[in-house]
DNA sequence: AAGTATATTGAATAATTACTCGGATTTTCT
DNA sequence: AGAAAATCCGAGTAATTATTCAATATACTT
């Protein structure tokens, strides 16, 4: 399992879908290729076999997409894009009902929880297999600095040294929810216990 | 970026290097296969590169690896070892002289930042850029367990539920020391201070 | 020194796969 | 309907790269 061969050559125009078919199209490509992600991995995503899955033609895929790489930026946006809804739903959560740390904490695991519960075999594809470009590291790195800016904001009335306790609060709810939901370390109690345990440590620190 | 292709056919009776010569070779090419993922990644790597590198033909590499995959498997066998050492160091550190559950933690904590402090550019193409077997997960797995059992041992008569507690300080520990120190998320803070506040929240959680 | 086992070589082979292009088909417009 | 624009097609091209093999060279043994 290993590299491929990105081509990059003189762009062609690529054409951007005005009639609805052609954006049928476009749809059909990006959901073949988000299942062969999810089902069958990384190394199993190749156009000819997009394309076939799509039921269209090669084609008609880089009538639409200068490359490969183009596709993924779609699906891995998308992606990203479901995340930063949960974000924005989240910091509403905590404005209208945390009032202790405890509170903010409790909120920080049941979103990463739910992040993670959410086509968990896509996330895991796009996390443990695909090869992001540097372009694409920094956008996830600006989610979660994101995420931690709101939760120091959350935290600042209530603790002390809000935005150090955000930077590990935060990494060890993604850290942890991810490794239980998405990676699939076996491990001797259900997730929900283990987030419930989560959720115990973290308010101790978040308190002290 | 992406996949190769794995051409596995009727085994070629691979040579197991009875000269000097022979084994001086192998170790080139094993040399010259860690430098490459380490300084080029993932994708560089590729067998007729590595014998370039090397200094030795294609030709030579097949004589004593059955294919490209052996020979990842090699530098993932050396470098778990090298976990593995530190590990039964870390074992006996606690043994010696961890008298309180903030001990353990201290020690478990000390124990990761080391680990990942050591060839971080291979440990980080190792962790991010290559894609492991059912096999070598499982590996790797292995040694998080190890980690777990030994550590909830060193808490059985300090605090409760040792077990549970375990599988969460290890996690986290692991979890964050390797971000910090693999991954570069740019933390306003240093490592060190990083690991100090780590071994707070773990301390207390411990003693909960 | 001759003979045999072991090592080394690298050009050639073959499989994979990103991407192109000339032409066919369908939709839109007048 | 007829023309033009948009879309679609898929066999073919080219680049990459894992692997083989027949020839050559070096090291051991007697």
């Amino acid at each position: 399992m290993t590299s491929s061969t990105p081509r990059q050559g003189a762009r062609k125009p690529v054409r951007s879908a005005k009639q609805k078919r052609a954006k049928a199209t476009v749809e059909v490509i990006i959901e073949a290729a988000t299942r062969i992600l999810s089902d069958q991995g990384w190394d199993a995503l190749n156009t000819n076999t997009i394309a076939r899955r799509a039921g269209v033609s090669v084609g008609s895929l880089y009538e639409y997409f200068p490359n490969k790489q183009a596709i993924l930026d779609v699906i891995l946006d998308r992606h990203l894009s479901k995340g930063d809804a949960l974000i924005a739903q989240g910091a509403k959560d905590v404005q209208a009902g945390a009032t202790t740390a405890q509170d903010v904490v409790d909120l920080l695991v049941s979103g990463f929880v739910r992040l993670h519960s959410d086509d968990p075999k896509l996330h895991r594809a796009l996390s443990a297999d695909v090869p992001l470009s540097k372009a694409q590291h920094r956008r996830v790195e600006a989610v979660r600095e994101r995420i931690i800016d709101l939760t120091a904001a959350a935290l600042a009335d209530k603790v002390s040294a809000p935005a150090m306790k955000a930077t590990l609060l935060v990494d060890t709810a993604d850290a942890l929810t991810h490794k239980w939901l998405i990676d699939d370390v076996g491990t001797p109690v259900s997730a929900e216990t283990l987030a419930q345990e989560l959720k115990t440590m973290l308010g101790l620190y978040a308190l002290a």
